[in-house]
DNA sequence: TTATAGTTTATAATGGTTCTAAATAGCTGT
DNA sequence: ACAGCTATTTAGAACCATTATAAACTATAA
């Protein structure tokens, strides 16, 4: 019910498999970052059926299309997706390769100054990495 | 003779095929950024030998390691490193996938308010993405 | 020179991601 | 409810950047 509107005003149709990740992805206290391992693994815990990778592959994509997901540049062999989608930066942990939010206090704003001749700004994002 | 010191300072031996990539990757102008199916290319086009792509990656990797290049992040299937290893920013064109160098004037200098436990800051990386 | 450890190389393996094409399921009009 | 149409799911194959392997080669120091 929660997210057959969402899926239907996006033009994607609410299938079973689609709503039973939005349940894994957004029906939570916090949002999270995750890497589509992680999120198979998430959804295998949390639902009986099994969803196949290539529709969580699909799904995830769909979702990033629409705007409900955002990808995080990392260095990486995996790709970071966030269910965060304000505009933030991150805490890269190096150690284990998770990523943390950062308030946008704790960073303050971000002006650049430059600009490239028929382009526009699509997104700012700031990667702080960290060792021990 | 130009790079050999530098490599065997670092404890690496000045290989012929190390000192034919340095050649490619420092004798330059400008620095520039590129992925290793570019620096394959351009090793092609400037060296009359073959070096192996196995090679490629093992140098580009320990002049990595040694600080003699820095790895960029952004959203590619493809790593992309950067012979620019001072403290900088980069735009990023989402349309052909080129790093742009941002001078830190463009950006200004970014204070990092939180503190995460015996954490330390390692690089603080800006990407600014271009569209049309 | 010779011994040794480091390096290069062709090639295979790995693994995340995308593609394919057939089966299934949601939707619209009747 | 049904038919027809298109979107979606799926298993499995393909793709391709990167890493591992192990044998041949090379820089270096004794
Ligand atoms: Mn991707
Ligand atoms: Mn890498
Ligand atoms: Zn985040
Ligand atoms: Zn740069």
């Amino acid at each position: 019910m929660k997210y057959i509107d969402k899926l239907r005003n996006s033009g994607l149709r609410p299938t079973k498999q689609r709503l039973q990740i939005c349940e894994v992805l957004f029906n939570t206290e916090r949002t999270f970052h995750f890497t589509i391992n992680e999120l198979e693994q998430k959804i295998k815990d949390k639902i009986d059926n099994k969803i196949s990778l290539a529709t969580i592959y699909n799904t995830v994509h769909a979702f990033e299309k629409k705007g409900y997901l955002k990808q995080i540049p990392v260095n990486s062999n995996q790709t970071y997706f966030d269910t965060n989608i304000t505009d933030h930066h991150h805490f890269y942990n190096l150690k284990d390769g998770k990523l943390i939010d950062l308030e946008n206090s704790d960073v303050g704003p971000i002006n650049i100054k430059r600009k490239i001749d028929g382009k526009k700004i699509k997104s700012i994002e700031v990667l702080v990495k960290l060792e021990d």
